[in-house]
DNA sequence: GAGTCACATGACTACCTGGTCACATTCTAC
DNA sequence: GTAGAATGTGACCAGGTAGTCATGTGACTC
């Protein structure tokens, strides 16, 4: 956490701080990211900064904070709604609330994406063990309850669904602002559709398709 | 490439060069990584590094070589199949074939994997345009012949599939080394058809599962 | 033995990094 | 005005980096 000298900063120089540090961290991982050039961008001197923050993963935690709250900004409002969606429209909901988030704060995404491809440092490491349940345990539950009503197949591995659910929500992503990108909402919501109804029913052929357990003569395509 | 020199080495010496610049570059991300430890690590000096390589990025794609032809050794004869499988059974073979390549060259594996994630930077730019068509548009090609003979459903996006294929291969391998791991050989396969049944199938429940083309009236927010 | 050529070497350069610290400045309270 | 606290500052430190280069070495040729 900043230190208290960083709050009682006029407003408008502590913003500009902010704004550089983000960039800087968007731009670059954390090991490359360099004070110097934050300092020099918002125009204060380096020991200045440092009556600002302990240090320089002091500044990153207090961005990862940051962008943890403004997502769950968008995520929040879609968690209140369990009840009024079954569990695909759920995810639908979930994954376009994701993609809203990336592209109103894109520098926050790409922070959080690069911290996710982190996995395994110690810097990841602390953050996870201090703050989070990780996304996999989230949708673990999801995928439970969702089997209990009825709205997914009883016979799946939940463990591993719940991991590639929560790929699979990055990945939407990432295919988007990749292949899509530009005209936001209209063709984002096919986009996320289409992921979902595969989620939902696969991409095998109707005659292709065999039963796992028991038969399940699943849809007939056009 | 590497210059002439560095072929000319003993063959003790060389491999003890490459085993630690593989070492490096697999513990460490590009600009992370550090000559000086390469060559404190394999005994030779600074001067000599630089008579067997131009420069940092010259050896880096010596070794991005080395991990393709290794790769290849695992998915070339699997790629010579394609008419003894149908669409998902051949890609059961592809994914097996790409957790052997990471279970038997960890090292390479890593490198590959952190060079896919440095999308965006000139480096993999760089080595995207001098080397390889993508695995995206290998996927596609396959899929396209899928529909084609009837193994796929005929109303998916061609595109956004090969992408999440490919995806899917990276997103299979990890799951298994992070969650499954150890015990080789029965849990992997048990893992990938796991993976491949949902992919042909989906996790719909046979009652939930709806026709995907036509009206299926949205899921309107409460 | 002299000359030449391929390779080996590590001190060196130029430049970066995160973090410190003695000092200067400004603000607040009396 | 003046004491004292809070804040601002940039030169500086120790330690890292990729890459260079003058010098050394040993083998092979004439």
């Amino acid at each position: 956490m900043p230190k208290e000298t960083f709050f009682n900063l006029p407003q408008e120089k502590r913003t500009a701080i902010r704004q550089e540090a983000i960039a800087e961290f968007a731009a670059h991982p954390f090991n490359q990211a360099s004070i110097n050039r934050i300092v020099a961008r918002s125009g204060i001197a380096k020991g200045s900064f440092y009556q600002y923050f302990a240090d320089k993963k002091d500044l990153f935690l207090y961005l990862m904070q940051l962008a943890g709250e403004k997502k769950l900004e968008y995520m929040a409002p879609v968690m209140q709604q369990t009840d009024q969606h079954d569990f695909f429209s759920l995810l639908r909901e979930l994954y376009v609330a994701g993609i809203r988030f990336a592209r109103k704060h894109p520098e926050f995404a790409e922070i959080s994406k690069r911290f996710m491809e982190s996995k395994g440092t110690p810097l990841y490491e602390e953050v996870i063990a201090n703050n989070m349940p990780t996304a996999y345990e989230f949708f673990e539950t999801l995928l439970q309850q969702a089997i209990d009503r009825g709205d997914v197949r009883a016979d799946i591995d939940v463990r591993m669904f719940a991991y590639l659910i929560a790929s699979l929500n990055t990945l939407v992503l990432e295919y988007y602002s990749e292949r899509v990108a530009q005209d936001y909402d209209e063709k984002m919501l096919t986009t996320v559709d289409k992921f979902i109804d595969f989620l939902r029913n696969g991409i095998g052929a109707p005659q292709a398709a065999m039963p796992p357990s028991q038969d399940r003569e699943s849809f007939t395509a056009a």
